[in-house]
DNA sequence: CTGTTGTTTAAGCATATACTTAAGTATAGC
DNA sequence: GCTATACTTAAGTATATGCTTAAACAACAG
């Protein structure tokens, strides 16, 4: 099982960009054609192309051309998988926090210092 | 109020890349100097730093100076607006789907398609 | 076949990123 | 004061990004 870790950076490039979050906000939404997520943005279609060109790059939307329009939509995975990496990071500052406060309980009632075995400083 | 939409570009900025990724996973375990955050990294320090003004830049990060040692610490905040961001997509395109379920339950069951005025195709 | 629509591709350009090395500044300890 | 430590700043460089315009191309519509 390969890490995706390697997927990340571009998963997260896909978000740091103001037209390309407009469009990802426009497609959870709903699919949309290039032309339909390109016309409320200030810029050249072949602009908005190569910001699709980033969002697929970073696994946040896929398309399919029938026809002469290509439809886009999102993925629902890819950006799950970019909330749970922040999510666990949050998760992991909060337990620290949570230990913290353990620790300190333990110095104000000692009797309970033995509940989870921690050195604490004797000088 | 401001929107601090104007910040979101630089906050996923400060994810897009493995080795900034790496410092929040650290800065997410508690607090690190300058030196500590860069003992892992195959970089010079002075790349650290600079990975660090993209951090603080994004307000993922914080720091203070005591002594020469400046301690960095994770701003959860800014973690908590990154993945709201994505999270507010993730329900409204779960919410497309859960109207869209109901259109076709309509459509299977068409006593019930009062409950909810909607168009449907009579041609 | 001919034009319009919807996209695609290529080339060019200004600015931003991700480093590097080298030199500088500010404590802390002896 | 002298020296090691912990950054800090500056300058340089290679590549990446975010656009632009112009020129295809492909699929309908008449």
């Amino acid at each position: 099982m390969l890490k995706q870790q390697d997927r990340l950076d571009p998963l997260f490039q896909a978000f740091a960009d103001t037209t390309r979050r407009a469009m990802v906000d426009r497609l959870s939404k709903g699919p949309a054609s290039v032309s339909e997520l390109a016309e409320p943005l200030a810029m050249s279609l072949s602009a908005v192309v190569q910001h699709l060109q980033v969002l697929e790059a970073g696994g946040l939307v896929s398309s399919q051309k029938v026809g002469r329009v290509r439809t886009c939509r999102l993925e629902p995975l890819a950006m799950g998988t970019a909330e749970t990496w922040i999510a666990d990071r949050l998760c992991a500052w909060e337990q620290r926090l949570d230990r913290l406060a353990e620790f300190l309980a333990e110095d104000r009632d000692p009797d309970r210092a033995n509940d989870h075995p921690r050195q604490r400083s004797t000088s």
